[in-house]
DNA sequence: CTTATATGGTGTAAATTTTACAATAAGTAC
DNA sequence: GTACTTATTGTAAAATTTACACCATATAAG
């Protein structure tokens, strides 16, 4: 084989982490790997790139085959090309994490694998291959882009209250101490793109909350007066 | 040709976007391409990624190739995977920066292309391929992480006064308003990692500032304090 | 229907951080 | 020695962040 061949027998794939929030806990979606290597472990949800397939269409469609939803949140984070990372060959993937609603969508393994099912990120440990390498980098970076993107809401409900909200922000960002709910409404509201409805919180043994939306309208509008979002 | 053959029909690269710091402004150093495709065209410098060869590891070769520079700062920031990024085929590329001090190096163009010198960031238009967009990535890149790591002292020689260290940001930053000089010396002194040494500038006409440097010791201990880096 | 329980919702004062701003000091050039 | 250029330093006002506690309103239990 000539050298300039060998720099073709190589492959790329995607991964995807895709995060959830459900039972007031960070989620991630991994499938069960039904074929060697790494049979029977978890792994996080990829492919192969297709040879005439954008990289951000790939971490779609294997997003899209798994879940049936589209448009969600994407964002490419780091690719990962250690030499030896797949037994079978030298495989470079590009990590993507996505942000779903949970729930609004029914999950099919069968395209990748033996089964497939939300995970508490608090329980999930070895991964196949070096997965639990890529999400970290993924939890790293959603730990940083929640503060200064408004991302937080493509893992709620169109409408949720601001206790849901900050449950929220208290479970990504982990914190030592939980925000301060005065002080968390005070600055989520002052931005100006929650918007109040006329509907309560049902079904709680408790006083009900008021439900908010994000208005993406009002959002841009904040972005430019020159605010930046900052939490 | 099967599918699966197909998939292995492509390579990766990596592409670097060298940054240094020279009369007051940001450079960066490209390579001239010496053959099609965009013969004669500036690019950044960037190679096959050979087939044994780790990303970061090769993203360190071509810096190295280049400019003689070994162990310099060198972060992973993006990769770009258009079908129709390379003419020639499918090429993906993973998109480094990496800062030096300028100066501190010979060029050697030979292994790559025609020629390579130091551009003035402002004067750098039509790159080869999609090198513009590359390099937009980086520079966002490069903004963001001057302002929350110390990677301003990567473009300074090891001794520097306050002064450049705030050109440099002024420059990097390109903000509306230059920062404020008594307010920049009084944070970035405050953090309590430069060290005054007791030499001074020497050869300018006017009083010569006190030089400082970077301690990276005690930068370390600002970080186990609790501390972060935030300009 | 009364009470227990649980979360929702709200304001203010103190501490900290950020901003705005100008006069003197110390060199070289002529 | 005079002109010129950049170096160096502090303070007051404004803005932001933090800390903190009580009453409201729903369901559940008795």
């Amino acid at each position: 084989m000539s050298e300039i061949e060998s720099f073709f027998k190589s492959a790329f794939s995607v991964d995807n982490v895709i995060f959830g929030f459900d039972e007031g806990e960070l989620n991630i979606l991994l499938i069960q790997r039904g074929a060697a290597p790494y049979k029977g472990k978890w792994a996080l949800p990829g492919d192969l790139v297709y040879p005439n397939e954008d990289l951000d269409t790939a971490a779609e469609r294997v997003l899209e085959q798994l879940t049936g939803l589209r448009g969600v949140y994407l964002e490419q984070v780091k690719t990962f090309g250690s030499v030896n990372r797949h037994p079978l060959g030298r495989v470079i993937t590009v990590a993507y994490f996505s942000l779903v609603k949970v729930g609004k969508h029914a999950i099919n393994p069968a395209s990748f694998a033996q089964s497939a099912r939300w995970h508490k990120l608090s329980e999930v440990k070895d991964l196949a291959f070096d997965h639990n390498e890529i999400l970290d980098s993924c939890l790293k970076r959603l730990k940083r882009k929640v503060r200064t993107a408004p991302l937080g809401f493509e893992l709620l409900p169109p409408k949720f209250t601001l206790s849901e909200l900050q449950q929220l922000y208290d479970s990504v960002l982990d914190l030592p101490k939980k925000l301060d709910k005065r002080n968390f409404r005070k600055k989520i509201l002052s931005m100006g793109f929650l918007v109040e409805s006329d509907e309560l919180q049902e079904g709680v043994a408790h006083r009900p909350a008021k439900l908010y939306s994000f208005d993406r309208v009002k959002y841009e509008k904040f972005l430019n007066e020159g605010y930046v979002f900052d939490l």
